[in-house]
DNA sequence: TATGCACCTTGTAGTAACTACAAGGTCAAG
DNA sequence: CTTGACCTTGTAGTTACTACAAGGTGCATA
């Protein structure tokens, strides 16, 4: 596929796409005879996962680790798992206070529902265990 | 309590806190007699939310908005219910996106201590749901 | 065949959300 | 009375894009 439909299909502007080649995030894609970049299913599926991670919060260095695990066939796996094992504390904690925020959130809207105006805790949700 | 005690508090720099009162995204503290900030629990409390919502992907707007919910005692609820239920939709979005990112992690671990190599199916785990 | 659109390149510059200085000044504890 | 934390204004750097411009190729369609 062309860089227009990749960029459709993901939601992701082509020059961002051309950015991501250049930072070595996405790897290059062929090239058909008329230069035209020609990506496949693959890079769609990269794509997809650094969009996704991106709004998850992932910087673009702990996305090109995260990318990186991808390929671990041929590293030792004592290195991996202490990558893997700091990713998932970040992810887990990520989880914990979104799951926090979702509580707070769900509780406004049956509050709302009800037509009672309730006390907010919206800040106390995320910001109650003091980590 | 005065910006450096807050700073080293939350884990953030004393000229971001400058950054986020200039911006409004933290109420401007009160003054001692010798002009320094004066921050309250309350103060700390929105800087941990602020910080926290920022590393789970939120955008200043998006923070902004949220923190707008902590008031909405003077809004009709019709108003805040609609913007509530916009972020309960991105937040159940990124529980999930995460979630799916969180078993594959586990998977690769438990892989990696019985020290079979698996198939890392890490991209698959974010890239699965074209949305 | 000509028009127009998608693509190619290089390059510059703008945006968001910080982060880091510098310069020049005040305040308070040891 | 010096040192370090704070104050201000201002400029500039960083990350992760986003948006142009200029100049060129490829290709479908009227």
């Amino acid at each position: 596929m062309r860089i227009g439909e990749l960029a459709k299909a993901t939601g992701t502007k082509a020059e961002t796409i051309r950015y991501y080649e250049r930072e070595g995030i996405l790897p290059a894609a062929d090239r058909t005879d008329s230069n035209y970049r020609d990506y496949s299913d693959g890079h769609l599926a990269t794509l997809i996962f650094v969009r996704r991670a991106r709004t998850l919060g992932f910087t673009m260095a702990q996305v090109r680790e995260l990318l990186a695990l991808s390929d671990h066939e041929d590293k030792p796996c004592r290195d991996v798992d202490q990558l893997v094992q700091r990713q998932l504390g970040e992810v887990t904690r990520k989880i914990a206070d979104l799951t926090s925020l979702q509580d707070e959130l769900q509780h406004m809207l049956r509050s709302c529902q009800a037509d009672r105006i309730g006390e907010c805790r919206i800040v106390e949700s995320l910001a109650r265990p003091l980590r």
